[in-house]
DNA sequence: CTCAAAGTATACCGATCGGTTTCTTTTGTC
DNA sequence: GACAAAAGAAACCGATCGGTATACTTTGAG
């Protein structure tokens, strides 16, 4: 058994060159080529290019949110701190060389309709993500969590076009101070 | 002279099919098609596909913000009133039934390279964006009006995002609750 | 009316698209 | 060592891509 089945190396590949170039734009001769795989390789593991595109933004959702709650954890003890220490993380993402926005904001834009399978998996994402910052806003009991939740999620997504788009680095430290007023406001009432 | 000269007719086409399908997704056939010019006609027009792209997008940057403008100012009758009233335009915005996102977010995604000259149109829509904020912040009187507009504009771009990939419309209205509070706190100092 | 500019229609270009097929070689298992 | 499954290499498919060329028609200004 290799280290990295054929599936997980073409669907890594792919990672990279989809969250750089775009979906559209990445044709699957130019994956296999990086993967050094055969085109029946990559047809006996995936039935269509649109599958590797799903299972591709599956895996990435998987490996962005146990990094960036890894890092949220790391720099933050206790629940509440993670509520602020999540801006963090993502500022740490911002500096990356390789940033690129966020894979699921950009998936969205390609495909657009709200019912494409690829536009789904984007909103459930987004959920995920929401509903770890709800899980921790509840852990530290604050008095509307959901709501907070939303809020925090909604200066993220903020932090994170602005970083990318605009090129400002530092958005999610603004994001930030902005996220302390409205969990001190829920920490209060 | 006709109404809509064929440049016009061209870029209000295209205009239409980027925003719904994407920029690599829809191929120049489809345009003409939709237009119903003869593709010399467009070549005649427009060096290149990507010549018609940056067209495009200045001319969305034009009516898009001429459009939330007007609307911002028809809903707030003041300068302090606008600083909210920007949020209304948007959530009015979100409620269309074409509603596919911020064509300069998607654009970016598409062309994520930061010196691409897409993405420069991109970050030039968004600043102006910015600059009419901090305008309305300045007449209104707020102590740091710069950062008042770096803050409601972070607060939109996460209301887009959510509106567009997680379908929540009503997020404009969350964004524009937790906007007053950076309001009301800019006008207290 | 004239004449050039601009438009249409259509065929065409090489390149690439996603995907299939054929045949050979490698590989892991009993 | 035998054998089936998996992978590789490469040709091939029809369709479409962005873009050009040709030949004919419309149109608007002097």
């Amino acid at each position: 058994m290799p280290a990295l089945s054929k599936r997980e190396l073409i669907v890594s590949h792919a990672l990279h060159l989809f969250y750089r170039d775009g979906f559209n734009a990445t044709g699957v001769e130019r994956i296999i080529k990086e993967a050094g795989v055969s085109k029946k390789t990559l047809y006996n593991h995936f039935r269509s290019k649109d599958e590797l595109i799903l299972a591709t933004l599956r895996k990435r959702d998987e490996l962005f949110r146990n990094n960036i709650i890894r890092e949220t954890e790391r720099l933050g003890s206790d629940p509440q701190e993670r509520l602020l220490t999540l801006f963090d993380a993502h500022h740490q993402w911002f500096q990356e060389k390789e940033f690129s926005g966020c894979m699921f904001i950009n998936a969205s834009a390609e495909f657009s309709a709200q019912d494409d399978p690829c536009h789904i998996i984007c909103a459930e994402h987004k959920r995920l993500m929401r509903d770890y910052i709800r899980g921790q806003a509840e852990l530290a009991g604050v008095s509307h969590p959901a709501r907070l939740a939303s809020q925090l999620n909604l200066l993220l997504e903020g932090a994170i076009v602005d970083a990318h788009v605009s090129g400002n680095k530092d958005s999610a430290l603004m994001a930030k101070e902005m996220a302390a007023v409205f969990v001190e406001r829920a920490l209060a009432n």
